[in-house]
DNA sequence: GTGTTCATGTCAATGCCATTGACATCGGTG
DNA sequence: CACCGATGTCAATGGCATTGACATGAACAC
């Protein structure tokens, strides 16, 4: 279909009414980020989404297996903006702080979608490549090749976990969010809110302590002279 | 109403055929407890639940406001019994492992409430008696009050965040798992699952890393002389 | 060119879900 | 005895993901 002569190259090609590849990969991804950073608290539907592409919401299904699918394919895409965040130097615990700031930061911009999200794997080339970048910040503080791969996946869970915990709160319709505040409030006689400053924020008294914990088991294993005071450790670090 | 003269305590009473007040509040709670530990993975749904009790599915609105106010009943009664569980002891770093141990036992053995609710405050009695006890288990191990309180609940988001992390994966339907296991393995080259045993599984690792942590907080605080090695602590401990 | 096939979209269901409003009914209280 | 509130049933409603039947246009074969 090179010349129809019926002067496609006017109207069918150019301002293409109704035709077909309008949809694709791309265009849906780009979309639902779009959605889910301009309305934060929303849970991302195929409705909604298809509505905003000016499509059937089945469409989607033309370019993604499921829902799931594209939730991964987003979920990778938040992964791959923390990463360009994220600042790596050599000092291994300030890095450790970053990446898990960039991610935290980046997810908590969605709270619908990582709350969605958070609790699976993508499965996608940034997380990959956000396991690689923890990998070389971990060995290059002096851990062992066997404890990096326990770290690694420790640290990943922790931080996603703790993410999607704050997510889920600040996803909640008001009220409910009220009473929970209220609840912890009446606890803890404090917030429990995540701010995304990094700063006075619960994740960020967990992540503290985990380090210190982290780099506690560094010396120990660098250095085994220390006087390894009789607590029931369990696990690696050799 | 004491004899109404119509025979009422041999048929009326003793044999109500579908008389009024068939269900209630413990009724319903108990049986939804029953379902989701037959059940783990199924979803706890109101039909469900209707079915189970032989009734309609919206009686069930008589007695709760909300599904979501059933669930925070189911989670308060899981916090009970982890509660009845967990040995508290002199030694506070291991009365912290058993209490996280068994709220994490008791809620990964019904993984898809434990996903429904672990996000969530319950506001119920349980839980507030189990924020007394670790905060008297704090108190004991010398940290100070206000600490106290950030410790508190960083300790109850972090544990509660991990095992919706690992219940939630326990509760995909087997297809969606393999996947999860097999990016994890691809990742890792480790498997991410959390088995029940305290031992080997991630769980444990972050936390003792986690006490390794609070340990050395609560080393720093208590003599300050210690050698404060220049890393980038931030908030209180004193 | 003609016909076939594939990729993309649309449309109409389906089935599951929580929740609501309109009734019925019973037990107790005035 | 008449009313009322608590409990239960029933029939919708609206939101959701997913599927299957169809259309249509583009590329490809011949």
């Amino acid at each position: 279909m090179v010349g129809r002569s019926r002067l496609e190259a006017g109207v069918t090609t150019a301002a293409p009414r109704r035709q077909r590849p309008v949809l694709s990969r791309e265009l849906i991804a780009e979309t639902a980020m779009r959605m889910t950073l301009e309305h934060p608290t929303t849970p991302l539907t195929l409705a909604r989404l298809g509505a905003e592409l000016s499509a059937d919401p089945t469409a989607i299904y033309r370019h993604f297996r499921s829902r799931a699918e594209l939730v991964r394919e987003l979920a990778d895409r938040l992964f791959g903006e923390a990463l360009t965040i994220a600042e790596v130097t050599d000092d291994w615990v300030q890095s450790l702080r970053n990446v898990a700031a960039a991610i935290r930061g980046v997810m908590l911009r969605r709270p619908a979608l990582a709350a969605d999200i958070g609790t699976r794997f993508t499965g996608g080339p940034n997380e990959r490549r956000g396991v690689a970048i923890l990998r070389e910040i971990l060995v290059g503080a002096g851990f062992s090749e066997a404890d990096v791969s326990n770290h690694l996946r420790a640290l990943g869970e922790m931080v996603l976990a703790e993410v999607v915990m704050t997510a889920s709160l600040l996803a909640l319709p008001s009220d409910e969010q009220e009473f929970e505040l209220s609840v912890a409030r009446s606890l803890y006689s404090a917030e429990p809110i995540g701010s995304l400053d990094y700063e006075d924020n619960t994740f960020s008294w967990i992540f503290e302590i985990y380090l210190e914990g982290l780099q506690a088991r560094l010396r120990r294993a660098t250095r085994p002279s220390a006087g390894a005071n009789m607590n029931h450790q369990q696990g690696g670090d050799q």
